[in-house]
DNA sequence: CCCGGAACTTAGCATAATCCAT
DNA sequence: ATGGATTATGCTAAGTTCCGGG
């Protein structure tokens, strides 16, 4: 019933052109479409979609668009971004008093937070002006290599037409790869078979083939079930362990990380992100991902580049083994970093979300898209009537921008022929837009990830009738709609009204915009839980404007039903005391009749099917209990409950079975304490409808929250500096709404906002 | 310019850890 | 205390942007 949330692209439709030759062409069309394109600010929408062959363009356009273009960047060369940064730096040295005093009293206060590490350094109190130095000094131990490969016992093995296969461990370890995920959705992929395959077989080639003679060629042909099982009962076996065993085991992988989890930063402790190198396995790659299933090969040291100071020790290796590379740049912030085999890029090792460095960064990403709000309205108007502009490159550039100003889309790369095939707003081609007039917009396409965009809305009217002019035939499926765009062009472009703008700015500026007016709206009332809740519904709004997705759970539905079941129990909970108070007092009826009237909501059916399914949770409780019990007993030695003993439980469900089968004929409530009175009940009926109340919220939230991921945009858009104002303004512990671990990352914003700050 | 490499940021999913009702 | 449900974290893929060299 749910639909599923990332698309693997339809069975290859794709037209004979590759993507590129496709960009060729479109890039073909433009000069075609500069013949027709002039465009005249009033043309009606239906003009627009008539205009066959048009005009020559004229060539002052032309010219005036190339003077532009070229003008543009002599404004400022590239490195300069660091001067609207230093201008937000001083910005922070006056916020500075405040901070250090509101500290001060904190102090006093006697607040003794979690335990530091790093000694409590609090760079955004410190001053530094140039940041492309990161570092002065490094020092770290390097990383862990995942264990080496341990083969299977003899008695699992892959078999082949029947037959058990002798591998070599190299291959073996592969085909282990394979079988690991029998369970999941990627050995159902027949890419990832293929490539899968593909890899094992060249493995296999490279360490001389099978060991006992069989040659394997069929992939239906293999079965790995014998060791996907053998894994499941490891796995199984790993649970089995006593509470012991397992803590013995946590505390040596702890040892052995120790050294590793730490580093030396500008002569301070700081935490390392992740110091594991990735094992080898097979590539998961999202969506339709033609490399998915390759196999990811084995990092050695030698593939690994170290980077720290020149005086740093370097981390020692077993014997014979030594790093690709030393190296001492202290204008990054990887510690170590090696070439992966899937796509040839890079993976590094890096300093964990708390670290000094990354706080900074965050922190100057926020000020960033804070400085945007002064520039946005210039940026909107400057756009809007751009729509209008004679020159195509120009209304495709504000049309890209309206779009990733109103709906967050991303900018959008281009991607090579062996990647899934997502896209964001420069990369959008002629079939994810779809126009239906007068001004309703269609997206449908495949974004980051291969998460589904789709959203029917409604555009300015300039818009429509530009995205209807970069659908014009001969375009088709396929071609680009911004043809002449890319990120590069679009972000020089913005670059002149802000330094450092680019178009990722705008998503965090439009998070945590929305984010502020959303919390704005908020009363100060209620209970923590309640505002709580209202503090999650703003994330909502901004996760759905991000489209941050996420799948729903395998027991989503069931959980639901679970949910909503236990509220219609409390519902018939709380009829049934009404009914006791009319039996106790029947001219309680007359006196409030209005409360009385849900007396009649319930349905003979409805009730009698809450009875029975209370009925079988007892019966399965009774059963469950049992079990356990003698489970104990027998370990303990004692003497095991036999089945009366069971019976006897059962009977006294039985019992309360025909309680209310009774109850359901005659409407009669048997109370079980005798002196009961109408206010007692009142009060009963209080707690229930508080407990309903309650639970109706919750099961909203869940079905509200069961696609939508809030996580993301609370770690990478909303300026924590808001959750920070929101949680002292509400008097809301800041841990409802920060993990320790995002405290830890944002402590720089926990620590130094006052209530009156704004993003 | 254009290209691709390099570095950094953002993303969802699997699983470990914790919570919470029983 | 148990174990099923929920939440937090770890992992690594997939983006964006920067940058330097032809």
């Amino acid at each position: 019933m749910t639909t599923e949330k990332r698309q693997y692209s339809s069975d290859e439709e794709d037209t004979p052109l590759s993507r590129t030759s496709k960009r060729r062409r479109a890039a073909q069309l433009d000069e075609e479409d500069d013949d027709t394109g002039e465009f005249d600010s009033d043309t009606a929408l239906s003009q627009v979609s008539e205009t066959p062959n048009g005009r020559t363009p004229e060539l002052e356009e032309e010219k005036t668009t190339r003077i532009e273009v070229k003008s543009e960047p002599t404004k400022k060369p590239r490195k300069k971004q660091a001067t609207g940064l230093n201008k937000v730096k001083k910005e922070t040295s006056t916020r500075k008093t405040k901070t250090s005093k509101s500290k001060i009293k904190k102090e006093e206060e006697g607040v003794g937070e979690e335990e530091e590490e790093d000694g409590g350094y609090k760079w955004w109190e410190a001053e530094k002006e140039d940041d492309s130095v990161k570092w002065t000094t490094l020092k770290h131990n390097g990383v862990i290599f995942p264990p080496p490969y341990e083969p299977l016992p003899s008695h699992v093995k892959l078999y082949y037409d029947g037959k058990p296969v002798d591998l070599p461990a190299k291959a073996e370890e592969v085909a282990g790869f394979y079988a690991a995920l029998l369970g999941s959705d990627h050995t159902k992929n027949p890419v990832f078979q293929k490539n899968f395959f593909n890899d094992f077989l060249e493995v296999l080639r490279e360490c001389g083939g099978t060991q006992n003679n069989i040659e394997i060629k069929d992939f239906n042909k293999c079965d790995f079930t014998k060791i996907f099982e053998y894994f499941e009962l490891q796995k199984e076996q790993r649970k089995q362990l006593s509470s012991q065993e397992k803590k013995q085991l946590r505390l040596e992988r702890e040892k052995l990380e120790e050294p590793y989890k730490f580093c030396e930063l500008d002569g301070r402790k700081e935490q390392v992100g992740n110091f594991r190198i990735e094992p080898p396995g097979l590539f998961r790659g999202r969506g339709a991902h033609p490399k998915t299933g390759k196999l990811k090969r084995r990092v050695y040291p030698e593939d690994v580049v170290l980077n720290l100071d020149k005086d740093a020790p370097i981390p020692p290796l077993p014997e014979g083994q030594k790093w690709g590379e030393i190296r001492h740049d202290n204008t990054v912030q990887w510690l170590a970093m090696w070439r992966e085999n899937i796509s040839n890029s890079f993976k590094y090792v890096r300093f964990a979300a708390n670290s000094s460095l990354n706080g900074q960064s965050d922190y100057k990403k926020f000020e960033k898209a804070r400085q945007l709000k002064d520039h946005i309205d210039a940026i909107r108007k400057d756009y809007t009537k751009n729509l209008k502009n004679k020159v195509m490159l120009e209304r495709q550039k504000s049309v890209a921008i309206y779009l990733i100003d109103v709906f967050a889309l991303r900018a959008g790369g281009e991607k090579s022929e062996d990647e899934a095939d997502t896209v964001g707003c420069c990369s959008l081609r002629y079939e994810h837009v779809t126009l239906n007039p007068p001004n309703t917009v269609i997206f449908d396409f495949l974004g980051k990830d291969s998460i589904r965009y789709y959203q029917e809305v409604e555009v300015d009217k300039q818009v429509f009738k530009n995205l209807a002019i970069f659908k014009r035939p001969p375009k088709q499926p396929g071609d680009q709609l911004f043809d002449r765009l890319d990120p590069s062009i679009l972000n020089k472009h913005l670059q002149h009204y802000m330094p450092g703008l680019t178009a990722k700015v705008f998503r965090t500026y439009n998070a945590s915009k929305t984010m502020q007016d959303q919390l704005d709206l908020i009363p100060n009332e209620g209970t923590v839980a309640e505002k709580l809740l209202k503090y999650n519904a703003a994330n909502r709004t901004v996760a759905i404007l991000c489209n941050h997705q996420r799948s729903v759970t395998k027991n989503h539905a069931q959980s639901v039903q679970k949910a909503s079941d236990k509220i219609k129990e409390l519902e018939w909970q709380k009829i049934r005391l009404k009914r006791a108070i009319l039996q106790l007092d029947e001219s309680e009826l007359k006196k409030r009749p209005k409360y009385f009237e849900e007396l009649d909501d319930l349905t003979k059916e409805d009730e009698a099917s809450i009875h029975k399914r209370i009925i079988e949770r007892e019966i399965e409780k009774c059963h469950k209990k049992f079990a356990r019990e003698n489970d104990k007993r027998k370990f303990e030695g004692q003497e095991l409950l036999t089945e009366s003993d069971l019976k006897e439980w059962l009977d006294k469900v039985e019992e309360t079975r025909r309680n209310y089968e009774e109850e359901l004929e005659t409407r009669e409530i048997k109370l079980k304490s005798a002196n009961t009175t109408v206010e007692k009940l009142d009060k009963q009926i209080e707690k229930l409808d508080q407990r309903i109340q309650v639970s109706a919220i919750q099961l909203r939230d869940k079905e509200e929250n069961s696609q939508v991921s809030l996580g993301t945009s609370k770690i990478n858009y909303i300026d924590p500096r808001l959750s920070v104002v929101f949680c002292k303004k509400y008097g809301v512990p800041i841990e409802k709404i920060f993990t320790k671990s995002l405290r830890e990352k944002f402590k720089w914003a926990v620590e130094s906002v006052d209530e009156t700050w704004r993003f």
